[in-house]
DNA sequence: CATGAATGAGGTTTCATTCAT
DNA sequence: CATGAATGAAACCTCATTCAT
């Protein structure tokens, strides 16, 4: 039956927002439907309403963050030329993200393995819109001779793999606030490519 | 009953080395014990002369590994007194490890998650000894004006993650050897502290 | 709120037409109310305006179905006499249904066990109709030393279901029609009784 | 834990045949593993030690059943050369089957619907053996001037769907046996395609 | 040591049905 | 009449683990 005043929109807020927490705890094997429908106060069938299946819901939960991370990079190095620039901006906008949404982006970054086959690839697909847009600048940087790197694949993920791992280890309620952790990671960056560039 | 030639010793190395082949595809909670005892050559129920409970062998298994590691960075360490060579030292000892054990290093990136409270506790007091280490090395380096940092902890954890999460993109099948990555993230680390030396 | 020109009764044949066709497809059981009311075009709360359980409305399209036929077997029996007419009169209008209605029939043949005791009885009733109309003409008929059959029992059954078998097997989009089957039976049924008449 | 004595076979024996019970009485759908489990002295999970779902559990039931009657039927015909020969030991044989493994052969009339895609045509392949060995005696008879019929497809359904159907009302605490069944289809069927023989 | 047989707890998902709006 | 939101019961199945043999 009906519950007055329930609401497509907010269930779903609220579910959502159930799971991201959850799945940051306890991880996706180890959450279980119940607790998600609890947590959400619905019982578990309800839930098969707002998606088709756990997995479905991982991945709806996934891709939807990653574009909006997608779309908010490309808005913000859109006209921007400089590789310098463009390596600071790619750096901003990732810290901005693994901060702010950092159960979200800890979640990502490590239940990718839970998804099928299908869309295992369909989430590759988008991410690798992040490492082709990196490789490009630091290929640029290097080109132009203002980056100085022996092996670019491993600069690349090192960078990467830095500013990803943030969501690991950040802790909001530390002394470290957003942008703390941009200037530095701006800083980092620029030297690990080699970059003459300091203010 | 018992198979010829079959012994403790050996069964034991074919358990572990089969958990680790499947806790690396497939992850701890994807991974059961049905399939670890066919991969080990066994039926279910004996892999309980070997352990206790799953969980108790991931524990081992990351445990054992960890240890070791920090049984050779400590001696890697040992006797070394500049910070730099210090520096370098910690960089290529975890470099070595995260290429040469890297399905198991990846595992134990991923799966600490899935020890128990007591047992997380127990690996992560050994883990600290990792970022104890390094904080020495990192704070050292700025008191001795070696080193240019803003915010110890950010770089610290940059440098951490970026060596930890080798295991996830390396291939070994690929064109880049120990040695590219040894030298390179030498080069790296150095640059995120502001080291001068270059050589 | 209410779709502009729908009105009870053209509903409830677009959800007998679209319960048929389901029935037929999949079985009482393999469907569902969910797809029953998509293919009617409603939501499936409802449905319950125009039947009280799924189970009655598998009743409802049975009984009504057989009360069709019983009262058309009746109306084609009225004021036959002669075994041989009344035999040719039965398997006629049997096979028509089968024919015409050969997705209602074969839903009937199979899902009367989906029925709750109570409902299976009162079908169960009417269909014994059939039974006792046959009854009555093969043992007239041997009576009149018309027919010759060593146990009953057995002939009247291989008559009934060769009859009811036939929506499994008649493939309207083959190349026999109605008037094929309908003769052939007729012959077929006067062969097992022992009837003499040939035209 | 493991109970003293179990065994294998016995155990499946006991899963098969509460399995066989279940399905007549109340059909594959309606039958649920629970039921199964308990009819067969088992808690639900432990079933799957004997099957993989339930639905191969049913596919298996009927394809072994009709793997026994395929090859009796081939090992009766064996060496007859005689159009009504090969008839009545075509009859003579499923007859026997439909009354002495009543239940299964009930279950298999119905329930191949419950089969997923693939499985159906698995067991329908082996089926069409039927249709067509009587489809060749019928066509032989046909061509030898010792049968008449005008749809051969007609005569051919209306025989096999009268045997099959024994199952659904035969009554072995009745005062039919076998052998009445046996002779009085032999009857019906030579009396169907219009053979000459009597005895 | 190892196996074969089974358990028990819990997992995800399905679905007929209800009822406020 | 019809929908939208939810329920509750039950379905099939998985899996770490136990223990007699």
């Amino acid at each position: 039956m009906r519950l007055a005043g329930s609401n497509r929109d907010a269930t779903w807020t609220r579910i959502r927002s159930a799971g991201v927490e959850l799945l940051f705890k306890r991880g996706y094997e180890a959450m279980n439907t119940r607790q998600l429908a609890e947590a959400a106060g619905l019982k578990p069938g309800s839930l098969y309403y707002y998606f088709a299946s756990k997995e479905e819901f991982l991945h709806r939960l996934l891709v939807d963050l990653l574009q909006e991370i997608v779309d908010d990079l490309e808005e913000n190095l859109e006209g921007l030329e400089d590789v310098d620039d463009r390596l600071d901006a790619f750096v901003r906008v990732l810290v901005k993200w693994h901060v702010q949404r950092r159960e979200e982006t800890f979640i990502a970054s490590i239940e990718v393995r839970a998804l099928s086959h299908d869309r295992h690839q369909e989430y590759m697909a988008l991410r690798d819109r992040f490492d082709v847009t990196l490789a490009q600048i630091v290929h640029d940087g290097i080109e132009q001779g203002r980056y100085k790197i022996k092996h670019e694949s491993i600069a690349r993920n090192a960078i990467l793999s830095a500013l990803t791992a943030i969501s690991g280890w950040y802790d909001p309620k530390g002394p470290l606030g957003l942008d703390d952790l941009a200037d530095d990671f701006v800083t980092l960056s620029r030297r690990m490519v080699g970059s003459k560039r300091r203010r």
